[in-house]
DNA sequence: AAACAATCGTTGACTTTTTCAATGATCCGT
DNA sequence: ACGGATCATTGAAAAAGTCAACGATTGTTT
C-alpha cells in the first residue's frame, strides 16, 4: 500500500496538471481516507464497507439487499458476504420484504446501534484528521458539492 | 458491479444520514466516476490506473516509480505492472534515475503523449457528464475543495 | 388462470486487484 | 568500508470484484 505515515506529504507531483483531474483527485483523497477510516474501523471489526451497510442498517429506512447493492454501487452478491458477516455477529437480521417475499429488508439490532454509535464516533475524528486543512464552512461546502454531484 | 445505467438515481437510501459521510460520498462519486472514465479511456486500451501513470509521465516532472506510488497510493508492484504495461506499448519509457541509480524515472514517448492528448480530451467530456449537476463555478469549487484537502 | 418474463437473494467459479515478504542493487551516514 | 535504509522487482497469498446460473417469488400478458 502507499505511505501510511502520519505526517503531511509535499508532493513534488501534485503541480502536475492532473491536479485537475476530478478523477483522480477524487481517487486520491478516497484511498487516504479509506486507509484511516479501516484502520479506525477495525477496533470494532469493521471495515468502510460493512460499516456503510450497518449505517443503513441502523437509519430506520429499511433497506433491501437490492437498495444496498445500488446504493453502495456493489454487486448482490457482495451484499450477500457483507449482512452474513454482519448477521453472524448479531449486529443486523435480515428480515422479510412486506410487499415482496423475495426481497430482504436489513435491519439493525440493539447490539448493532450499539456499535454502529461507537464507530462513528471514531470515524468523526478520522473525518476530522483527513480534512484538517479545511474550514468547517469548506467541509461543509465539500459535503454539499459532493451530495448535488451525485444526486443532484 | 452496482448499477451501470446512464440515467440519474433517484435513492432513496440517500436520505440516511450517511449522507453526510464524507468517506461514503467519495467512495461514491468515485465509484461512478471510476466506471465512466474507464468507459471511456477502454478505447485507447487504458485504465484510470495507467492513464493517471501516463499523464504524471507526460507531465515533465519525471518521476520515479515510487513517487508515482506515493502520488498514487499505490503498492510499488503495482506500479511495475502499471510501467510494464504502459512500456510494451510504447507509451513511456523508464530512464535511470539522474542522482539515485536505484531509481527509474518514467517519462513519455511521442506517442505517449499522443494518446494521452486524445484519452485527456475523452475524460473531460466524462467529467462534464458526471459533474453535470453542478455549475460552473462550483465544478471549480469542488476541484480547490479537494486539492486543499489533500495538500493544504 | 395459465404461461411468461423479470426480479430478488444466493451460490459458486473465475478473474482482477491488493497486500506482503523477500531479493539484488544502490545510497547514505558513520 | 561497514551497516542500515531505500529502490525496483518478483512471486505468493489474500481480498475484492465480476459474472452466470439457480429457486423462489412477482408482475404481466394472454
Amino acid at each position: 500500500m502507499g505511505p501510511q505515515s502520519t505526517e503531511v506529504e509535499t508532493p513534488r507531483l501534485a503541480e502536475a496538471k492532473i491536479g485537475n483531474d476530478v478523477g483522480l483527485l477524487l481517487a486520491k483523497l478516497h484511498a487516504t481516507g479509506s486507509l484511516l477510516n479501516n484502520k479506525a474501523l477495525a477496533d470494532y471489526g469493521l471495515r468502510e464497507r460493512s460499516f456503510s451497510v450497518l449505517t443503513l442498517a441502523c437509519s430506520g429506512l429499511e433497506p433491501t439487499q437490492r437498495e444496498l447493492a445500488d446504493f453502495l454501487s456493489l454487486d448482490p452478491s457482495q451484499v450477500v458476504s457483507l449482512v452474513d458477516d454482519l448477521e453472524h455477529r448479531g449486529l443486523v437480521k435480515r428480515a422479510q420484504g412486506k410487499q415482496d417475499r423475495r426481497a430482504k429488508i436489513i435491519v439493525s439490532t440493539a447490539e448493532g446501534r450499539r456499535i454502529h454509535n461507537k464507530a462513528r464516533a471514531a470515524l468523526e475524528v478520522c473525518e476530522q484528521t483527513q480534512l484538517a486543512g479545511l474550514s468547517e464552512d469548506e467541509n461543509a461546502q465539500l459535503r454539499a458539492l459532493l451530495k448535488k454531484a451525485l444526486w443532484g
